[in-house]
DNA sequence: GGAGTTGTTGACTGACCAGTCAATCTATTC
DNA sequence: GAATAGATTGACTGGTCAGTCAACAACTCC
């Protein structure tokens, strides 16, 4: 099955993703029309229908191809015999270095499922918590291990920790914060700082009052 | 100005805007027809038109209501002589005790607003900024006086405190986070330990490599 | 109590756009 | 080289919905 035809047919397939996630980053998903995608992948607007059921159906394609791979690195991550400081480095590492690789299309995931709770955010729901509850996994260990203080919940950590990297990615998509090199590598620092230098033990602090 | 017709005319407005909230926090803004609206209100389609221009400018108004409240407050706390700690803590409560004391409404701002880049969240982007810039400027006051370390880029941590706990709200949006009083208060407590913790001086770690 | 103002109604319209489909083209197979 | 299967085209349709408008109701003020 790797014909020339089979071919062709993949990378036209592929074509019109890559202009969705173009046309998604620049108008978003519901401003934009399936006309404005086959325009941008240079083909008729039929075809569109022909590799995908729905406008729906690209964007699903685009976000479980992408998320599958977060899934499987953190996955891979956590079965390695580091510190937990380095397996948070790697998955911090892994979405900054996703939006450094191809950030129109984290901008459509982050924008158009992560957060978007009353459309993709629940037909993906599944997906997404289970990147929170692999992180929460990995932070439960932590405290098992006696790195991490026991008393702080490991769910709402594993939210901090994610919600504070994807709050960098947001400041850069929505460009009000600076760009480049040098600024991806430290905002991967300062979240590791900051949330894993809050989790360690000999912080501060005792439990809640409420 | 204060007759029964005008004040029968406010709450008349302020009940669509009420309708609107729940409307919006339940099919969200782009799935929703201003004729749900009106129905959730209890009024004909037509009167909706007559308090707001359009639809967008019913959640313009929610969402400015909102968060010119949260500006005023964070430059309130800013204002006063305490400590970073407790400036932190008293912009994290405002937050949560605004999602507690109305889900709906910090939902829609949220998923509607805040993080549509494409849509409102560019023509609030102003508003936006100024929060996350106040936010900023407590940090670095924090680090002139010595108690955060200097070396973390101030924009960088605002954003990572503030996105922690805009992920705490989306957990409790998602359903994915366990809600409740006291789930509030350890939410709370958690983002100040973990961010704080990573930002007081004392903590480890150099500069970052790239 | 009548004139003017503001509030309220819901049927209607005009634009928009996702998805369909019948026709045409191109490759592969025997 | 005829036949079959799949790829490609774009005009068309059917439904949706934001916003308009003309009529009517209720209040205010002199």
């Amino acid at each position: 099955m790797s014909t020339a035809r089979a071919k062709a047919t993949r990378d036209k397939r592929r074509l019109i993703l890559d202009a969705a996630v173009r046309v998604f980053a620049r108008q978003g998903f519901h401003a934009c029309r399936v006309a404005d995608i086959a325009d941008e992948a240079g083909v008729a607007y039929g075809l569109v229908y022909h590799y995908f059921a729905s406008k729906d159906e690209i964007l699903d394609t685009l976000f479980l191809e992408r998320w599958n791979v977060m899934l499987e690195t953190i996955r891979a991550v956590d079965a390695e015999a580091i510190p937990v400081r380095e397996k948070l480095e790697a998955i911090a590492s892994f979405i900054v270095d996703s939006y450094r690789h191809d950030p129109d299309l984290m901008k459509v995931i982050i924008v158009e499922v992560t957060r978007a709770a009353n459309s993709f955010g629940q037909t993906h729901l599944g997906q997404i918590r289970e990147a929170y509850e692999l992180i929460g996994e990995i932070v439960v260990k932590a405290q098992e291990e006696g790195v991490f203080r026991p008393e702080i919940d490991a769910q709402f950590a594993a939210m901090a920790f994610y919600g504070a990297i994807e709050q960098m990615l947001t400041g850069w998509i929505f460009g009000l914060l600076p760009q480049g090199e040098e600024q991806f590598e430290r905002a991967k620092w300062l979240v590791l700082e900051t949330v894993c230098g809050g989790l360690e033990r000999g912080a501060v602090g005792g439990a809640p009052a409420g």
